[in-house]
DNA sequence: CTCCCGATAT
DNA sequence: ATATCAGGAG
């Protein structure tokens, strides 16, 4: 590891903690899980609000497993791609409930063998709910990476690959907890808050704002 | 590569 | 009007 690249990890940490919180509300493994597939192309503020009546209307998988098709389009429409979506939880749910006994597995094989499941919900389920170390790619880490230099691909698994190389292993799951957060209060897609920024002087962004 | 798709900020 | 949001599947 570069001197620079510690000297991010430790601003990073010194800015954000070193918890590994979660954004998606959740009491539950299989809520964490369909909270991650809603999450696709959406605001975790949004699928915040859908789950909380959500998780009171199904409160069991087995729930989730029976549900009526376009019911459940109705329940989680606002989160954008709703007939994917639901399509996608019901059979999920259903290979839940008759393949591995209702609970979530935890290896990247078995979680992305799920309807609705890749690489980067696989992922959050093995850092969040295993603590397994594992890199999440998603819109925010992707975007920052290339700022930061970290990477210059442009698909998730390589950028996943790259972070690998860069990034000790005890970083991998707080780094993606970390850069949500910093892409949300200031390293937006548009129009980030440079001149506020911590790490402005280690930044090699091309689309820096001044 | 294309399609899926509503809500919000700019 | 357009870009963006904790992506995934065909």
């Amino acid at each position: 590891m570069t001197k620079r690249t510690a000297e991010i990890l430790k601003r990073l940490d010194e800015t954000y903690g070193t918890e590994y919180i979660c954004y998606l509300n959740h009491e539950t493994p299989w809520q964490l899980l369909i909270a991650v597939i809603l999450s696709a192309q959406c605001t975790d503020a949004r699928v915040n609000i859908v789950t909380e009546t959500l998780f009171k209307k199904y409160d069991t998988l087995e729930k989730f497993a029976n549900a009526d098709l376009a019911e459940l389009e109705e329940d989680i429409r606002s989160t954008g791609f709703y007939h994917n979506k639901a399509k996608n939880i019901i059979s999920c749910a259903r290979t839940l409930v008759q393949e591995y006994h209702g609970e979530v597995p935890s290896t990247l094989e078995e979680l992305t063998s799920l309807a609705g499941v890749g690489r980067k919900t696989a992922n959050v389920i093995r850092g969040n709910i295993y603590h397994d170390p594992s890199i999440v790619v998603d819109t925010h880490v992707k975007r920052i990476s290339k700022r930061l230099g970290f990477t210059k691909e442009d698909d998730p698994v390589k950028v996943e690959y790259d972070l690998m190389k860069v990034l000790p292993k005890d970083h991998w799951i707080l780094y993606n907890i970390q850069i949500i957060t910093f892409g949300r209060n200031i390293c937006f897609a548009r129009g980030p808050k440079c001149s506020e920024c911590f790490l402005q002087d280690l930044c090699k962004a091309e689309d820096k704002r001044k």
